[in-house]
DNA sequence: CAATTTTCATTTGTCAGACATTTAAAAGTC
DNA sequence: GACTTTTAAATGTCTGACAAATGAAAATTG
């Protein structure tokens, strides 16, 4: 673990990039608990200040978490699926917002991500998740459901899609690119008709898990993503009508 | 923005949290300048270290970057594909090495989400990336090669039919799935006579690429996928055999 | 002796004030 | 006008202090 005061980086920097090398190169093992706030300022022979501000920084990167009191200080975290997922989801629906990445885009990758799934969905998938898959879609079914909760339900449908597949990483993968789509979707207000077909996809996905036809359900997909993208196009061109004649 | 000085937590993980907020929603635009810390600290009453944590965690995870000097100050940050990559590629990283992920169930989701690029690969793939792949299977049929960087060069062909794919979304997400692999395929010490089917994969999957066939670019995904599969399986039990045997 | 309470040392969280360093704009100089 | 110097503002770092939490050891009590 080499600092250099002279370096143009900031030494919080450096002490959090020496750190996060020991954890990544398993130096440093989970649940092992770094040396003290003070230990570690006399190491790295800066103040305990700097010390703390690469604490932080490796803190908000779930590579650490620490406690207080006598037998507190900074451990090693074990980075859960939980927390991946957070992670996952925040930096997707960042990078979409702030790149004006287009609907169809972002569909297109949700989709075929999610048809990826399909396969092996078809074959795992346990009751328990078609049960939460049929609720979902008897939900959005409800008259005076707000677009927010139609969206909402629509992600908890998919994600129970990929969940179904059993492959925690897939799970983890898709998490961000479900629900990074989220934002974009409440862009579109539903109206009864279209909502209406969603459903009908989502029932007849539904149906051809239940047995485990991967290719219909790999079909339903598509043409579930085609709509989407139709839809939204069309949503989008009425509004840009909207807004010339106006 | 509200802080709770009394609450169980910290002020300064509060603090990132308003402003990381502030961000998100869009109350904060790309490139906007944050007040000053000394402003940050008298705005939310506290001392400036407290801010400077706070500014350092929101740092680790790309949402601001900071200057230094009279026009100075930390500024909104456009998340960039590149920064997203690598954030997406440490998480995965770490994410499979903490958690025991077998193999098998990293080379499915891997190789299942590449699966889902290659029919879009296969419409829009430009001579660019077929030269990037074939220059590695080319690399990476060179004898003397160390499996380190045979490794390397696997990782960088399959990026390539990822990019090809002409979707920066699916790229960004397929980044941590391909990359999060490879500390697991450097586990495995490939023979001669493995590597030379592997890249003959890789010629074929050029080829069907180029032919623009999407069906076998598929077939030969999943065909590679189950062959790393089962050398890695056969790999493992030698080991295990000859830790036994020892 | 066992159970409970108290004390205490350790560690992180926060604060205050100082100085160093960087940077661009303003002021001065030729 | 072009160049140099000064200056002000901002982040980066350091020092020293106190608050708060927390578990372990010590003291107390029944």
């Amino acid at each position: 673990m080499k600092i250099d005061p002279d370096s143009p980086v900031d030494l919080s920097a450096q002490i959090a990039r020496a750190i996060r090398d020991a954890i990544v190169s398993g130096d440093l093992r989970v649940d092992e608990r770094l040396p003290s706030e003070a230990e570690l300022s006399e190491q790295f022979n800066v103040s305990r200040s700097t010390v703390r501000e690469a604490l932080k920084r490796l803190g908000a990167q779930s590579l650490i978490r620490t406690q207080r009191g006598a037998t507190g200080g900074a451990f090693v975290n074990r980075l859960t699926y939980p927390e991946a997922y957070g992670q996952q989801i925040t930096t997707a629906t960042l990078l979409i917002s702030m790149n004006a990445v287009s609907f169809s885009t972002a569909c297109e990758a949700r989709y075929a991500l999610e048809r990826a799934c399909a396969p092996m969905s078809a074959e795992r998938r346990s009751a328990d998740h078609l049960a939460t898959m049929r609720a979902e879609a008897h939900r959005q079914a409800q008259p005076g459901l707000t677009d927010e909760a139609f969206c909402a339900s629509d992600v908890a449908f998919h994600r129970a899609l990929v969940d179904a597949a059993g492959n925690p990483i897939l799970s983890y993968q898709l998490a961000g690119a479900v629900e990074a789509m989220q934002p974009l979707m409440n862009m579109i207000t539903f109206s009864a008709r279209s909502r209406g077909r969603i459903v009908g996809f989502h029932a007849d996905i539904a149906d051809a898990l239940e047995a485990q036809d991967a290719d219909e359900t790999d079909a339903l997909l598509a043409a579930l993503a085609r709509y989407t993208d139709e839809l939204a196009q069309s949503v989008f061109a009425a509004r840009e009508q909207a807004k010339t004649q106006h």
